[in-house]
DNA sequence: TCAAAAGTGTTTTATCTACACCCATGA
DNA sequence: TCATGGGTGTAGATAAAACACTTTTGA
């Protein structure tokens, strides 16, 4: 930030940015992409990706650049939401600096890219990150807290778990995907009825995949609903 | 805005405002404080109330700040949230400023306040904007519709509700809160049994209140739980 | 024919809705 | 004693949780 930034800033005005929660799940596992940082402040420490917003851009466009910056990921089949505001004037040692923070889900996102700031990307579960309260840079680590439960919340009540599920997708599938987010384990059956029962939430394709033993199951697809009536509550079966 | 301040933009930089979305209820009509607009842009609109962010204060305190500027309402029996940033380049036509958009909540909010911005601050019926798609300055028509659509989540799956209410009151005058919002009637008998039921929500004053008819209610504060568990959803009863 | 995973059915239990009914007060 | 709103009870319908059971594949 040159010193014509610098004395802007002085006089009331803020430098705006985005942040990304990008997650994703491999192994079985939520994971979240952290880059490392190359320079002052928070040198060598994770941080979640963002960047500054552009004159011209809207706050949605500037995240979905940056988006595509750190992941090479376009947007398509992917589900992006801002989720919070976040301006304490101590949040950033080089003055006020108010982040729009996002949250991105997808599946199968690439495993990193030769972008200029994304050099150092990488995907890092979730879980680990969580057992120490301060490992991320400024206040990233209350971002990914926010992002976190927000992501909770929303499979409760919308149909996005799906993004997280390369199509075509078996009902197991998706049903693991609730479970690595709520980090508990659901009734096959249950969720079988509940899932094709509420309006718009999967599709048959009409298709089978043959696994490695049992059973071949049946393949869908996202449907057109993005709220999920009635909702599946973390707190049931 | 001095030249200053615009030329300061320009060079990538952004005002940061807060803008208020003050929800109370008055003669069972959901009501929200507009203020008419005393210069350009959108000189004579109604507006929602906000301003700068100042330069030592959290966007929260921002917020309670404009808050009490233009309410004289000190915060206290009265639900306080973010709920959302809005920053499209064109939403305001002197140049970039992000707002972040807060929504208040509370019982028996003044008629008005002689502070400056607020001469002319005056509470309209949400139903009212709602009928002309624009009718508000900048794009306070779509930051009011968000915050509707915010506070009738928001009863479903919390408390708040209770700070619409003068303490200490009727589970009828709770039940109203929630038919004036969700613009339905529910079930007397059934509502008082979620009420009840839910850990937290209300407790029992142990009083009555007698009114011009009828048996006299009994009487309750709001409970210590935010969450409201299980929830009333408004497709219900 | 066995193991494994998909998918169906059923029993028990809890919950919700709608509504009847009783209670306590002022007029 | 009647009108009015507060508050309780309950029958029938609905849905949820738990789990037994059947189906279809690979080995």
């Amino acid at each position: 930030m040159d010193e014509r930034l610098a004395r802007s800033i002085d006089v009331g005005l803020s430098l705006v940015t985005v942040d990304l929660a990008i997650f994703t799940i491999r192994n079985e596992t939520l994971m979240v992409l952290l880059i490392e940082r190359g320079v002052e402040p928070f040198r060598g420490c994770s941080a979640l990706p963002g960047g500054r917003v552009r004159k011209q851009e809207t706050l949605d466009q500037g995240a979905r650049r940056e988006l595509l910056e750190e992941t090479g990921v376009d947007g398509t089949r992917l589900h992006l939401e801002q989720f919070g505001a976040f301006g304490d004037p101590e949040r950033d040692p080089r003055g006020r600096v108010v982040t729009i923070a996002y949250l991105a889900l997808g599946a199968d996102l690439p495993e990193a890219v030769g972008g200029t700031d994304a050099a150092h990307a990488h995907w890092v579960p979730v879980e680990e990150i969580l057992k120490t309260p301060t490992s991320l840079a400024f206040d990233h680590d209350r971002i990914l807290d926010d992002a976190l439960e927000r992501v909770r919340e929303k499979l409760e009540y919308t149909t996005v778990a799906t993004v997280f599920c390369p199509e075509p997708f078996t009902l197991s599938e998706l049903r693991k995907v609730y479970e690595v987010i709520w980090g508990r384990e659901l009734d096959p059956s249950n969720f079988r009825r509940k899932a094709t029962k509420a309006e718009g939430f999967v599709e048959p394709t009409g298709q089978q995949r043959t696994q490695q033993a049992g059973r071949p199951a049946a393949l869908y697809r996202k449907g057109q609903a993005s709220f999920l009536t009635p909702p599946l509550l973390r707190s049931a079966s």
